[in-house]
DNA sequence: AATGAATGAGCGTTCATTCAT
DNA sequence: TATGAATGAACGCTCATTCAT
């Protein structure tokens, strides 16, 4: 809900059909060339070349280049979204399943050439500037609570923060994997023998972590015994 | 004198103690920027302005810009390499202490903006550049040793091949904190926490891991039992 | 429409009346600095402000260099083409007037400064460009066509290649009035004996010489005398 | 001797034996790299780079690249005079003979790739250079005054301007070679013919032609008889 | 004598943007 | 809607020259 009034806020420039066609070729030629080429090749002119029109007819329908960005950022993460929605809200899971097959997607998901390339640009991209860095903010949130629901579900004893610190950690954790095992990365081969320590390793983590283990209670624990 | 064999052929311009001075002046300001501005603002000119001279003299330095690129990804990388060996290498500590603190030194150098910004924009940079990748690729090639050296010794049952799974895993895990836990990062406060969840996992998991585990027998284990 | 086909797939740029005069501007321009300061002033930059117009325009209509260059050395050229065409080409000639209003006419062309400086800085740019080579070389591969066909008329005698060597012979002597009697060369005053010279001299060689002489039998005529 | 006085002007930079080697060998590569790379290309970094050492040091003995060029260019200029006088100086030959030797000389010199390239680029540069053109002026000076020797013994009817005026149509037919049948241009090939065919022409040329011709009274001469 | 260092100007080119058509 | 045209700024790089060493 709260995804949709944000987007909401960033109405596509364009109302009827055609300039719908065209924005819609624009944003593929956009996300096409940073995928393919990267951030500093992403100009006006090889999108308008890669959308087989000229510069100024971007220029018109994105009077800043800033609004592209935008719109082509939000357009991507509503995707991710959906995506994992659909893949992972099948209804005969049990918990375990549930959290092993989120595992075994967004992993999977990390090793195409599309995310790879996407998310490793997004973060740089974050560090300078605000709007993709709160973009990219609320769709990890949304990612961290999709998790957390799984978590709470396994791990009863865990407070509402440690199910986010516990669902923070399973997500970084994949995530890591992006410019290691990624797409044409050089420890891309080894995605199998990872997804396969992840899943042992993050599923056993979220069934039996203690509230005393987060909270850093473990010397005390050492010294008491 | 090992630096400069490191260097592998990148010779650091600079002869006279004034050039030294100002190779050493470009190479700081080119660091400050790629930090504080981004791949993007990252021109012969705004490393010229930082460095207080003009753009020739940056040239004249660096007759190409990748020289300068090459040169500061060289020193960098190696300063990481040099603090990591002396930070780790004391020699009283059990392996399960070393781990530890292998741990809790990279999440806390995470934490720091150099970190935090310098390797999310290598990890972009390296999608379209062969040197920088090629660069990032043996950076972690070497932590994956050390990492791995004190994983064998803990589990002594694993394979070469498992574990530098292992140790790919453990880094990959904690690099994953970089774009969420790191310097001005959503989730930055969140970083104690995480180094807690993080040593206790990855310690258990680099202890009791199992040849058969890495290699998926997981559900079979697990129906025999 | 000859032209176009002339330009050999060097498409002008220009689609509106307003670029076509803007793409017009900026050759005449660049005409105007190649005579007028030579080629190390040939510019971007100064055929922009000679043509009252930013550098990035010249850039847009011409986004090498090399075409700018191309388009307005086959324009150049083509147009000496048709001015030596138009003024030849009168039906009521005799063979003998026609060659000498050649003559007259080149030697008279090479007295302008537009031909005495465009020549010699053709003839060095030719020594290490490639195309201008090429191009130098066809426009006077026609003028000896031009001089050869009258060559042939007056002296049935001849073969083909004498023809040619005859024409090529009258043309480089004439061309080479062009560094010492072409415009402010230092020999100029003397331009209207030399056409005198240069039409009796050729026109007589023309006319008398013979395939012996071409061949180089002069020593067997000398020694037979 | 006038020739010397002005050279005398140009006394080269440095007085003892070190310098003078330092200076010949700047001098022979920028004669080098003008030769080869032409106009263009003649920049102190390449002079300094072709003679093994820094530009600071070219500059330092040449302080102002006009310096290098016109001492250059006296140093080659006088060159030529050298090897003309020596080539023709030989005391046993017939006036006809010397000035077929001059000819011959002239075009097969032409035929080299130094003299090719060097004449070209001098007279291209000579449109915007008062002191190349100067030079040049004075070296085909020398030239005219040469051959005009042999004409006025050849032909003792002409007048002083005559044998000028003759001269000059000599040298100019010959150097007029130099654009396309010179080293690697088009009609290299023919340029033995063009030698006999030259040596024919002119020579006849500088025996037979009458002051009447030069004057311009053929019409009236024609129409009289 | 020789060179490393530094400068200011200029090079061809690309960029996002504006505007008239 | 679409695009050709135009701009001003910036890009990496090369240039001749100056100066301290």
């Amino acid at each position: 809900m709260e995804v949709a009034t944000q987007h909401s806020g960033n109405l596509r420039p364009g109302t009827y059909a055609r300039g719908t066609e065209t924005v819609d070729a624009i944003l593929n030629a956009a996300h096409t060339v940073l995928i393919e080429e990267g951030a500093s090749a992403f100009t006006l002119r090889r999108i308008a070349a890669a959308s087989g029109m000229k510069v100024g007819n971007v220029s018109y329908h994105f009077p800043r280049k800033e609004m592209l960005v935008q719109i082509l950022l939000d357009e991507m993460l509503d995707n991710y979204d959906k995506i994992l929605e659909t893949r992972v809200r099948q209804p005969d899971l049990s918990d375990e399943e549930r959290l092993r097959l989120i595992i075994v997607i967004c992993l999977e998901d990390i090793s195409g050439k599309r995310t790879t390339r996407l998310f490793t640009e997004l973060w740089a991209l974050a560090n300078h500037n605000g709007f993709i860095a709160g973009r990219v903010h609320a769709f990890y949130q949304r990612i961290h609570d999709f998790i957390g629901e799984i978590v709470a579900a396994l791990n009863p004893a865990l407070s509402p923060d440690d199910v986010h610190t516990v669902a923070l950690y399973i997500s970084a954790s994949m995530e890591g994997a992006t410019p290691f095992l990624g797409f044409e990365k050089p420890w891309e081969a080894k995605m199998p023998a990872i997804i396969r320590l992840a899943s042992h390793a993050l599923i056993g983590l979220a069934k039996t972590i203690t509230p005393a283990e987060i909270a850093g209670l473990r010397a005390h624990v050492a010294a008491s015994s």
